[in-house]
DNA sequence: CTGTAACTAAACTGTTCAGTCTATATACGG
DNA sequence: CCGTATATAGACTGAACAGTTTAGTTACAG
């Protein structure tokens, strides 16, 4: 009889993608080794070769998990009741948040450099990540309270133009390690430019 | 005495980069072996040793070519006498062009991918690149007409703003490997979205 | 206490690859 | 036509690493 619920076989599973998500995270895809993997994990390589066909099964599984946890977090639906502005002001802090962690930033950097070599990757990323996203933005825009404060045609592409405007400069500058983590108040206001700029575009009237 | 300029010592260096260009470009930087790029530049491994150092540093002069050609290329004034919002519109297709084009992807992707490891050369990348960039455009939105049409105050983030709202999820789905290139009407009417955009921000009065 | 399933350490295999070396060939200035 | 510069093919070294195997250990159910 088992207490813990087991996602699957064996008690070390979690373990495994636990010490695998560190060190794809540190060093990349072809960074990681299966060995220090292992160690990471305080596992054998046999049992982590027990759990896993091979090392792409198992980083598409450390990817998995790592989506499904931030979906889960942004589902913060408390700030439904605040007025838009302050509702997206909100949404475009939590998005920055996450896109400028160092958890973030290494999944998109895993994704992008290693989209070539395997595509079903990439893809799984895109759909679980930056697509589940705009759809929920997407969402929240067909909103009673913000359809009555926003003049929109094409929520998707209006979610779309949201989320970029969060991906600044910022971005760009910790993707390539150009400047260290950004503090709160560079967030804030990087976040009031982009709820402006959508305001701009996209306020009724 | 040599009729072409030789940029560096030995007729085959220009050669050598060129072919290294491909093969990182498909490769990505780890992918890339090196046997590989001297068959592909059509010169022994040798020869390629003789003139860099390592395998790190012809990846750096592929890149540094790179940005250079582009920046050169960008440098198209001619659209300086259109009205601003043929001009923006204008500018936006160009850039779209490049960062879609699968050079333009590629740079990104090897840079993105390898920045943890090699950290100078996203900076490198940085600035030749999207930092450079970001300064043209910026200059533009300072000139007398573009002035007295937007209100603009601070010319850096207004570019940002305007680089942003060309990267859309179309250039996403390219990384991501997603989608294939885009037709010329896509890039047409994301372009004009971004310039809708970004006027409904900036446009004066 | 016993049997089985999960786990372990560590050696092993086969491959890939950066970078070196050697022996040879071509080109070109003087 | 000679001598030096540069080029070549390809063998070689040494390291890293994915994935397998083996022989032995732990944990736990019955």
């Amino acid at each position: 009889m088992n207490i813990e619920p087991q996602i699957k076989k064996g008690r070390k599973y979690d373990q495994v993608v636990a010490g695998a998500r560190d060190v794809f995270m540190r060093e990349g895809y072809e960074g990681a080794s299966v060995d220090v993997i292992a160690r990471d994990a305080g596992v054998s390589k046999a049992t982590l070769y027990s759990y896993f066909p091979d090392k792409q099964q198992l980083f598409m599984a450390v990817l998995q998990m790592e989506c499904d946890l931030q979906r889960r977090a942004q589902m913060d639906i408390e700030f439904l009741q605040r007025d838009v502005p302050d509702a997206l002001h909100h949404l475009a802090c939590s998005m920055m948040q996450f896109l400028l962690s160092e958890t973030g930033l290494a999944m998109f950097r895993v994704c992008v450099g290693e989209a070539n070599r395997f595509p079903e990757l990439g893809q799984a990323f895109y759909e679980t990540g930056p697509l589940t996203a705009q759809r929920q933005v997407a969402e929240y825009l067909q909103t009673e309270k913000a359809a009555a404060f926003l003049d929109i045609q094409d929520h998707m592409t209006a979610a779309d133009t949201f989320m970029q405007l969060c991906r600044t400069d910022l971005m760009l500058q910790r993707l390539m390690r150009v400047s260290g983590a950004p503090s709160e108040t560079e967030i804030k206001n990087t976040a009031s430019e982009a709820v402006t700029t959508f305001l701009a575009r996209y306020r009724r009237g």
